[in-house]
DNA sequence: CTTGAAAAATGTCCCGT
DNA sequence: ACGGGACATTTTTCAAG
């Protein structure tokens, strides 16, 4: 893992779809160590794979809150019971076990505020141990990279 | 945009290296007209790109944190300035300027504690207009799906 | 590491239905 | 729109300097 490793992990990270030519270019080597290198990092999890992005706004689904959750009791089974039902949940795009004053931090998409008090109020509301959602609407986004 | 389209949009959200005939056997058509789909999904914008997973943790840059931040005025610059700044700090993974209590949801990476205070302290604070800042420490992420 | 070659796999496009 | 098939490009492996 050098300075080179870094350069392709930025270059992937921005587009996925460049093929090893383009990043052998952009980082100084010619393809071949290039190939072995993203390889190596395949093998290693450094890279965890590949995904689309996605705009949502265009599936309708445009607008994102961010929940945070409070529960009754920090148990391994209350925890659990949490985890999985979020699991299952499709508007649920991201859940965070955080310390502070809350305990869990959802990043939710949906439609409309129907669709958002109906994920609120029937989904997570009436999950064991929940005691307390407060939600915060993403007005706009100003930078986005991911990270796994 | 029809069930297919969203079926492959589901596919190629969780791994983007699949190829178009393993792509096309989910959805239960041939090659070409997969093919077409997705080329048009990328044309309308539907699919933005295709970015690398990267584990953080193995980076050295293990430590999630979400940053609550209050500005102390609502005004076009104090908000583009300070979004502007945050372009530029590279442990900002994410921006939010949503409504409710405060202002700003960042998401920010760092390798320890100390280089977490040296963010929020030299970085942050340090902006015109940041009046107060927040923090939750990620203890564990159970689900992760990039939208954008 | 570099260059270059070659095979296998995939991406891409045209045409018939 | 779908499906088949031809062709172009990439991926992947490998050898030699």
């Amino acid at each position: 893992m050098d300075s080179i490793d870094l350069k392709i992990i930025a270059a992937l990270k921005k587009n996925a779809k460049q093929n090893t030519k383009e990043i052998a270019s952009k980082v100084g080597l010619s393809v071949s160590p290039t190939f072995q290198r993203i390889k190596k990092l395949e093998n290693q999890k450094i890279i965890k794979g590949y995904v689309a992005v996605i705009d949502q706004k265009k599936l309708g689904t445009g607008i994102i809150a961010f929940c945070q959750i409070s529960i009754s009791k920090h148990s391994k089974e209350v925890i659990d019971i949490f985890k999985n039902v979020i699991q299952d949940i499709d508007e649920v795009l991201e859940c965070n076990h955080v310390s502070g004053s809350f305990d869990f931090l959802l990043k939710i998409a949906v439609t409309d505020m129907d669709h958002y008090h109906n994920v609120v109020v029937e989904k997570l509301t009436s999950v064991d141990g929940v005691l307390n959602i407060q939600s915060n609407f993403v007005i706009e986004k100003s930078k986005d990279e991911y990270l796994s």
